[in-house]
DNA sequence: CTATCAACTAAACGCATGATTGAAACGTAC
DNA sequence: GTACGTTTCAATCATGCGTTTAGTTGATAG
């Protein structure tokens, strides 16, 4: 203690984490290497090893510190709805904003203050990497079966199948719209840009609902 | 000539480019080395930089055998729709079978003697490798450029930035079901898988379509 | 003052990487 | 059969990697 000047340095694990973070959005988990972040967040090579046992798990750290608390909301708000509309099924625009909008505000927010948070979220579902697998596993699965349910009882007339395809072709929309962000810029000759999140959720939220709400094969 | 056994051997390059395709689908490029590529090919490690300049290109060869027969497939069906419909908009359902279908079916064949492509394909919106970036502006953006005037013809009430974003999203749930084919035993706890082609290409058309055709925020 | 513990660090470990070299082997043409 | 261009090879290059070690620092407690 007896230190006036409070928080002007954060703490070597918040700098690793961030420049961690930093630089595996925009390089990947393999590009990335323990010196560069070092580097980066002026920290001794070490002192990763030391906080974190390795460097997979120093990404799960990078990963589960975004992660944990958006899924948290997103079921938070999925019980708030479904404990307001009781039996009745809860309105398909409603459980797309429960899964979209924490992880599009949180994204938001922290581009504002410079740390790029969307592509490493958006590449979950393509990333080969097997620290990626198990966060899919621990931290999403669990998740997608609770939101599977509320998909569910807002499209009964889907079969299981149909149901869980919709569902997660949902989920890759907001994948992709988070993953290629710069992307955008090449695919449209530099016209259009994929770093305005309202935009973004603007765009993923019709184009979803209208997804799910397709006819099935038999019309129904 | 004077061999009568015919093709019981592959050529080198073709050797490396199949090896090197297949750990790069599993792995990701800079997971990838050229000793386990050279390994797997049973070739010498210095033929790929005889044959390729260097790993990037052989990434680059890699990504062109497959992409631009499917790329020349679509414009063709493209081309072919748009002659038959004359000045009439192609029907929505057409566009989205000539995006689809060539590359679903390209994948479909490789995938049953043995060869994975989906996954090296859908990455190509979020791989942050600058090679992939290349492609994507090379091989990628021109075709982009076709389909989008296409589609916009199917749907006039469009803006240009909600066609386009619109239109982003349908290769984005391509590219979601391409490369995520192994993360869906994972979300779905083992329930259901993602490798069956052709119910890959019947659940992303449905979803795309109606996506496309979501109404707009004037109710149009 | 001393013991103790967590935090941090300089230096090095062994190993894998992409790329290059110079020579050998090969096929073909004269 | 000899010359020539292409292809293949073993060996090696310099570099960067993740991790470990042994040790110093600095604050807290007995």
């Amino acid at each position: 203690m007896t230190d006036t000047s409070v928080r002007v340095t954060l703490g070597v694990k918040e700098r690793i984490l961030d420049a961690a973070e930093r630089l595996f959005c925009d390089l990947g988990i393999d590009a990335t290497s323990l010196r560069q972040i070092t580097t980066a967040a002026e920290v001794n090579l070490a002192a990763v090893n030391y906080h974190f046992q390795s460097k997979d798990e120093l990404f799960r750290a990078v990963y589960r510190r975004r992660l944990q608390p958006v899924n948290e909301e997103r079921v938070a708000m999925l019980i708030a709805l479904e404990t307001k509309y009781g039996t009745k099924p809860v309105p398909l625009g409603l459980l797309l904003d429960a899964f979209y909008v924490p992880v599009v505000n949180a994204a938001a927010k922290l581009s504002a203050t410079g740390v790029p948070m969307a592509k490493t979220m958006g590449r979950m579902f393509s990333d080969p990497h097997p620290v990626v697998d198990r966060i899919l596993t621990e931290e999403v699965a669990p998740m997608a079966a609770k939101f599977n349910r509320a998909f569910g009882r807002a499209l009964p007339h889907l079969t299981q199948k149909e149901l869980f395809w919709r569902m997660y072709l949902s989920f890759g929309v907001l994948a992709h719209a988070l993953a290629s962000v710069n992307k955008i810029t090449l695919i449209s000759g530099g016209v259009f840009q994929g770093d305005d999140m309202q935009e973004v959720l603007t765009q993923i939220k019709a184009f979803a609902r209208a997804g799910l709400s397709a006819p099935t094969k038999e019309g129904k």
